[in-house]
DNA sequence: CGGCCGGTTGAGTACAATCAATTCTGGTGG
DNA sequence: CCACCAGAATTGATTGTACTCAACCGGCCG
């Protein structure tokens, strides 16, 4: 909530699957140039330095967000103190929901990032009056849920080279679903960022890219690139390797 | 999808919190009795007896669910051939959506149950008009996706004992959340369930609750009740001690 | 040049997984 | 009502993996 602007670009965008439309492979831009229109009116558009706190568990939730570019971070802070990352937010996602009219995460840019910040009280007018634009408020929820749930399992799995693996799945199918090149997965976060991600040490990040890379199944030029060599061996680690055509499932209730 | 009955009840249910409105403590059951009439009509009673299956990941999503007695596990395989149970559903919840027209993920009904089903084809021709109806179902959907972070904050835990006492916590605050009894906790799954939802194996929740038990912190009378004897011990080990005022949180987007 | 930060590596330990009995519980039929 | 059985749950002994703590590396900035 800093260095406000006033409205610019074309208004705010979703990009989500319709849970029913079979819409195979990427995902598509929720919203028709009118709605962002309209979105536009009501938002500013406010920017984020690199490792800047967005707003903090608890606050007051008086605004939602929608990334026009950068990678956000959602925590979650235990009473004994570590953190656990929640999620990660790209461009196009939606973020700042709350409960009990406070959010219930702290966000963070992890790379520099830029918004739009839609003020509650007017969205929620504007929501209950629109049902298109609902829908498509309902799509993207869904597509958070099954993302969220993605992430239960990776947590459920015991071994720390297939949370890993896992991990640089989810990385590298976000960056498909969004027609991003495939050669290498860009990882915008740090190792640390990633240690929070996956409920693994530092160290025992550290060590399963190098046991993944002493194998020969990922190479890792770059702290932060990743190019898989040995995708058969990559899937049968990371176990999930993408049931149906291609991101596919977006879950939504449940 | 058996035992298909004609309509009857007074029509579906959803409770959850409004993420906006501070609505303390209780959830609220969303829909109005003419929403709920409306539902009605396109609805038809199913039940499923205990341990049946009530459909299958990537099987057709031709329907939506809304619980009105019993619980159902939601599942999801892993190419490894372990499951990982991916929530909990309880009366009043909704499941059902899915991805790309597939279902996202397997249901069993853990005791008996019976249900409302809703077509989607129907269902959602009804909700592209009615924005209020969509509204609530947002709220629903943000209640399931905090739940599902709270689930992955616990998958995050190292510890077995913080990962069972975040557990019965969770469900404790479901009982209440839906003003049941408050002394005892009444587990509806059994131990392999747990065992599934936390991560764990059967003999480390075996083990965890022994542990919290003969250190005094809970008494469990019975396989399927826990009592907590000493709540400022356990609300240290299960760190999340409900920071607002009751169930608090349920985020959204994010 | 020196200090700092992000990241990697190493040695030892703790805790949960594993595998394998054994006990408990609820349901069934005599 | 009891005896029995099958499945659920507990317990025990052992092993493995990731955590802990600590040292070390390499790039970046002053």
């Amino acid at each position: 909530m800093k260095n406000q602007t006033s409205v610019g670009g074309r208004g705010p965008t979703i990009r989500a699957f319709d849970p029913w439309a079979p819409s195979a492979g990427r995902m598509h831009h929720l919203l028709t140039d009118d709605e962002r229109a309209q979105l536009a009116v009501m938002a500013s558009i406010v920017r984020f330095k690199k490792g800047e706190v967005i707003y903090r568990e608890n606050d007051p939730a008086d605004a939602v967000f929608n990334i026009i570019s950068g990678v956000v971070s959602a925590h979650q802070r235990s009473s004994d103190g570590n953190e656990h990352m929640v999620s990660f937010l790209l461009p196009d996602d939606l973020f700042g929901l709350a409960a009990e009219g406070r959010y219930t995460n702290s966000t963070t840019a992890i790379t520099p990032v830029s918004a739009y910040r839609l003020p509650v009280a007017t969205l929620r007018r504007r929501l209950t009056k629109d049902a298109k634009l609902e829908f498509h408020v309902i799509c993207k929820l869904c597509q958070e849920l099954r993302q969220t749930q993605r992430h239960a399992f990776l947590l459920s799995q015991r071994s720390a080279i297939t949370k890993i693996a896992m991990f640089v799945q989810m990385i590298e199918q976000l960056q498909n679903a969004r027609g991003e090149q495939t050669t290498e997965v860009i990882l915008p976060m740090d190792r640390s960022d990633i240690s929070e991600f996956t409920g693994l040490t530092l160290s025992a990040v550290s060590r399963a890219f190098r046991s993944l890379t002493s194998r020969g199944i990922i190479r890792v030029p770059d702290r932060r690139h990743v190019r898989i060599i040995d995708r058969a061996a990559f899937e049968k680690i990371a176990g999930d390797p993408v049931e149906s055509p291609t991101i596919t499932k977006s879950p939504s209730m449940t």
